[in-house]
This record gives structure tokens, C-alpha cells and sequence, in this order.
DNA sequence: AAAAGTCTTTGACTTACATCAAGCAAGATT
DNA sequence: AATCTTGCTTGATGTAAGTCAAAGACTTTT
């Protein structure tokens, strides 16, 4: 196989079925290719975009991780999410044509650059393409829904076990462990996440691992009892 | 005037620059006017829509006020926005095809009721309707990031200052006054909205009242010094 | 007009989490 | 190998907001 044949493509992409719509036949698919103009290496602690940045693309994380944040004036900072490969960056910037909040990379990523105007072309050709980026867009706005049921609602131990339960969903769903886990985050970033501060998320992942629930060493997690996280999160669906 | 032309239509609506893409002609002005399907009247107290209904149609306010909420297997609460007119409810039923919150008449109320199917058609053949359907689903994402600011980061005073701003900034974009409002919703549901107990949202505008910052009568809340509530909720904007 | 119901305010007390502080763990740098 | 740096853990103490309780203000019902 020559290099050249190594190039951007979503069509030989594996992501592609978390990322794209599917059910695009072979002709159609050669266009799906043409959404992504360029890929773009960050390294780790480097921003893909800042607040403020005038908006031209969305990006699809190929590999890596990512944080995205908001910063007020007098320098509190709010992780708004955490992002891993095959999911979309930068739909923030639609509104005003500048992004609102940054994107920093956790690890060495590479995302595909996805100029909006190509999206915005193809999504009026495909109905397919067309609903695929309305349901990325609905499904931002339903997860932020969730994270203020979270945020306004919940204790400091339900909180974190929503967010290892979402953490090894999505893992799983790229074909990962669901039981170990190696955060790409600290201890701090996860409390901006989840509203509290540093001290506290590590109490909490102190008390599940004295209750045998996790093994934490560090930033290695290993789930031991999953219910056990599902019945803290929700004591409802346990019963 | 004949009855038959007081129908529902975008074209000769007043609130049409706030809810529609402008920059339509007027032969396209009548593609428009089928994107609205038809008008529902929601009662005050009533549900236009439910956790778990299918959803089918985006539904734009043309009167009245509503909040949308979610709720825990376990019976809590979360406000997640207060909708007014011009405003466009429905967007998180996209993403599994059914509504993942309640939509809850606060006064009654008077919606236009777009098919999703329409919307997306006028899409792909208007772009200038695309754009604005992607912007406003963008501005709630971007909306919801800043509540998880406020919710993450904020003590109480400030968030409730926040939420008064922000009521009387989009009131005022539809014509009314920027120093009164009479509240559409209880202690309890702004406090919902805030992560705050409604003896604390009580506190915070009996405080707000004792230093002469608003004038306070149940619902009926006059600003007094808007400068004050803009250094309560970010100090650094009045340096 | 009285009674009942809902919403709001205010006070007294409690608590979950924040803050402050010290020591430890694991890489990175020299 | 020793030193720095950054991140994590744990304990002691403080506090903003929650909880409980009672009374007042409107609204609706009868």
C-alpha cells in the first residue's frame, strides 16, 4: 500500500460509525470524504481553539482526549465537557462565529478538520448527513441537561459515580475495558466538571475504594461493583 | 380584515426576526409561512410535551412563558431553562426521536407548531434557513455552558443576579421595560434553575433588596441599580 | 366574608462541602 | 542519585447553603 493511499478518509476511517452517518452507498461515499479538509496533531496541553477564535470548522477527534472550558473574567474556570475519539468539537462557535470556550488537549490528539461551510454543503445534499449533525447537536444539548440535573441536585459521591459510569460507557463503546480506566484528567479538572473542588473528588474516590466499589491508584480506576455505582448515581434503578 | 387572514403565518408575524431567519424575499416568504404547521394553546400548568413523547415537531413560543424541566428516577427536579416568546422548544427530542424533558405552561400560552420534517426541507433548500436552525441550537448549547459556570462556580447571590440579568436582557429585546418584570415562575422553580433551595433564593432578594439593588413585591421585582447587579454576578466588568 | 390553599418570608439550627495545611507519590530535571 | 515539580491524599476547621418550623401575603373557593 502506497502512502498515498493513507489519506484522509472518512470512508476507511474506524470511527466512522461513531462519528459519521451511516448508510452512505460506495458513490456517496467519496463525497463524505470531501467534509474533511486536513487533519491537525495537538500536542498535550495545547489548545485546538480558544475562546474567541473565529469559527470556520467542527472537529472530530480521531485520537486523544480533550477538555473544553469557559473562563470567567475574574478567572474561574468550568470544565464543560471531557471528549474522546470520534466525537465532534467547536458546535459553541455556530452562534456568533467565534468560539466560546477553549479546547485543550489532555494527550497527543489528532482531530480532522471539518470546515462548517463543507458540513453545511453536504448536509443540504444528504438528508442522512443532514440529521446526523442535527442529532450531534441535540445530543450536546441533552447531555448539558443532564450535567445540570448533576450540578444542581446531586451530592459530591452521586456525582462522581455519574461520571465514571458515563466515563466506561463511552469507553466501552470504543472497545475499551469497562472496568479499567486510565484518567487522562486530574483530580481538579473533574471537580470543575462536577461543580466541587479537588479535595472533595478525592475523598470521594477514597470512600468508594474503602467501600471495595474501585481500586484507584492515582489516575488508574479499576471498577470493581459497576451496580454498586449505579445504585450512589441512581438508588432507584437498583431496587 | 377577513378572519380567514389572521392565519398562522411566519410572514406576518412580529416576532418573526427573533424566532425565523431574516433575509427571505417575498416570493420565499411563503415557503416560510409551511414550515408552521399549526397553533396549540397550552394552558397555564399544562404540558405541551413530556419525558418519553415522540418527538415529531420544534415548537416556537408566540405568547406566554414556559419552563423546562427534568426529573430523577427519585423524584428531583432540575429546571434546565424558562422559555418566552420568539423562543424554540422541542430541540432535545432530535437525538432518540423523543423528548427528554417536560415543556410546562407557566401562563398560557400560544405555540407554532413546526414539524420537524418541514424545518428540515426548508433546510436543504434555504441556507440562510440551515444557518439558523444550526445557530440556534448552538446558542443553547453556548447558553447551557454558562449555567454550568453558574451552577459550578457561583455562590448564591451571584447566580441569582446572573438570572435577573439575563430575564431582563431578553425582555427587553421584546419591547418591555428593562427595570420591571413580574416573575412567571415560584421561589422554587427559579431556585431549581439556580441549584438553590427556594429559603435561599427568599434570602438572596430580600438582601438584594436591603441594599437598595431591586424593590421586591412577591413576583413583582423592579431593578433598581442594574450597575450593582452586574458587579454581584462578574466584579471585574465594573473595575 | 370566611376558609382553604399556595407561595413567600424569616429565624434557628444543621450539614455537606470548602478551605487551609501538611505530608506523600511519581515523574521530570539536573 | 538528589532535587524539583506537579498532582494526590488526609486531617482539622470554617462557612454558605440546606433543613426545619412558623407566620404572613395573596388567590381561589365556597
Amino acid at each position: 500500500m502506497k502512502i498515498a493511499e493513507l489519506k484522509v478518509a472518512c470512508s476507511n476511517c474506524n470511527l466512522r460509525e461513531l462519528c459519521m452517518p451511516i448508510g452512505f452507498n460506495a458513490a456517496d461515499m467519496q463525497r463524505l470524504d470531501e467534509v474533511v479538509a486536513t487533519r491537525r496533531k495537538i500536542k498535550q496541553g495545547e489548545r485546538l481553539f480558544s475562546n474567541g477564535d473565529t469559527f470556520t470548522s467542527l472537529f472530530a477527534i480521531r485520537t486523544g482526549f480533550f477538555k473544553t472550558c469557559i473562563s470567567s473574567e475574574d478567572g474561574r474556570e468550568q470544565v464543560t465537557g471531557f471528549q474522546m475519539a470520534g466525537e465532534i468539537m467547536g458546535l459553541d462557535g455556530i452562534v456568533s462565529d467565534h468560539h466560546s470556550c477553549n479546547a485543550v488537549a489532555l494527550e497527543d490528539s489528532d482531530v480532522c478538520v471539518m470546515p462548517f461551510a463543507n458540513v453545511e454543503a453536504l448536509s443540504r445534499e444528504f438528508p442522512v448527513m443532514q440529521r446526523h449533525v442535527h442529532k450531534i447537536m441535540s445530543r450536546e444539548i441533552v447531555r448539558e441537561n443532564g450535567v445540570m440535573m448533576l450540578l444542581g441536585n446531586m451530592r459530591a459521591e452521586e456525582r462522581l459515580a455519574a461520571f465514571l459510569l458515563n466515563l466506561i460507557q463511552r469507553l466501552h463503546a470504543r472497545g475499551f475495558s469497562q472496568s479499567e480506566i486510565v484518567l487522562r484528567m486530574t483530580r481538579e479538572e473533574i471537580g470543575s466538571y462536577l461543580g466541587l473542588k479537588l479535595e472533595t473528588v478525592s475523598r470521594a474516590f477514597s470512600k468508594f475504594s474503602d467501600d471495595g466499589i474501585i481500586e484507584v491508584k492515582q489516575r488508574y480506576v479499576r471498577i470493581i461493583e459497576a451496580d454498586a455505582l449505579q445504585k450512589i448515581f441512581n438508588p432507584q434503578t437498583c431496587n
